[in-house]
DNA sequence: GCCAACCGCTTGCAAAATGCAAGCGGTTCT
DNA sequence: AGAACCGCTTGCATTTTGCAAGCGGTTGGC
């Protein structure tokens, strides 16, 4: 996505740097499952991009800064991938998007949880999860609350339910 | 965009169907702008896109129920394109995304207006918005205020006050 | 100290999507 | 009658994607 200069209006503007199928796929992964090394983005996605599609991403997100790269001081070969704050500020946006999608589209029920609460909480519970994410991948003092903590609980929940339905049908 | 069937994630679903370069770009012109033919969509669009990309995007939209299509009974071989609820809840999206980029990226100023107006006006405003949608794409009675007049009053005067103040430089 | 496992990331190649220009059969306007 | 316009398709070059293998280096267990 070189500079096409296609035009200055915000949508435009954003998709020319979301606007493909990994880019904010790999955003949810350091957001919502606090993925911060290359393997993990790589292994442990649901939706199972490749290694080359990843680090292609992984430098335009860079390029473009959305999020920052920092060597691991336990391994000399990883590096530890953070949200700047502008990858920060797109909490409203997967927001938006996660409601509309588990509103119109066949999503499973576990891994719509997380849309739910979020769209309940509303943007005061976003903005305790930016506050969240500036402690996890800025240098901000760690919120009294977990926001991260409690969709992740939630989710496994939901996840251990559909486990138990099944295993009973079966 | 075929059936991959990659996850049941409402953020994945919905970059399987919206997750390019092109297809929110058609919708925000169908959305703000009033363009309902396939002309006006290829050739009023401020980044140009290109007719056989427009007529497929207008396809997958219409297979994946965004929009709709009927003949226009002025004129036969002109088809009226017009957003479904599907397409039309997707405001709050355009909402975040286009505040997100009025924030973060080199937006024009007459381009950012209506972004503006929107953060400004939050979810009240939307709901007015998507009410005026409804009576323009769908069959739903005719709302006392015009969000859209607003916004296009906005954005012309925008770009009024920027021609004026590059014809007094020059 | 050795070796298997793992690290981020690259390479080569086939398949698919995109971008561009031209054009098609038909309709409408003058 | 002729020009302009209608939605949309075609052919073709370029770019992007997807997949599998692998590279040089690091780490951890024995």
């Amino acid at each position: 996505m070189k500079e096409t200069g296609r035009s200055g209006c915000p949508i435009n503007l954003t998709l020319e740097i979301l606007g493909d199928r990994w880019s904010l796929i790999v955003l949810r992964d350091m957001m919502f499952g606090n993925r911060r090394h290359f393997r993990e983005l790589l292994s442990k996605s649901d939706e199972g991009i490749a290694s080359n599609i990843l680090a292609d991403r992984l430098k335009r997100l860079l390029e473009n800064g959305l999020i920052s790269r920092r060597d691991d001081a336990s391994h000399k070969q990883k590096g530890i991938y953070s949200l700047t704050e502008m990858g920060i500020s797109l909490v409203p946006v997967f927001a938006a998007m996660a409601d509309w999608g588990r509103r119109f589209l066949p999503v499973t029920p576990e891994m719509s949880i997380r849309a739910e609460i979020l769209a309940e909480g509303g943007p005061v519970l976003w903005r305790k999860f930016m506050d969240e994410l500036r402690f996890l991948h800025l240098d901000a003092p760690r919120p009294t609350q977990s926001i991260l903590d409690d969709l992740t609980t939630a989710y496994r929940e939901a996840v251990e339910r559909k486990r138990v339905a099944e295993a009973e049908t079966a």
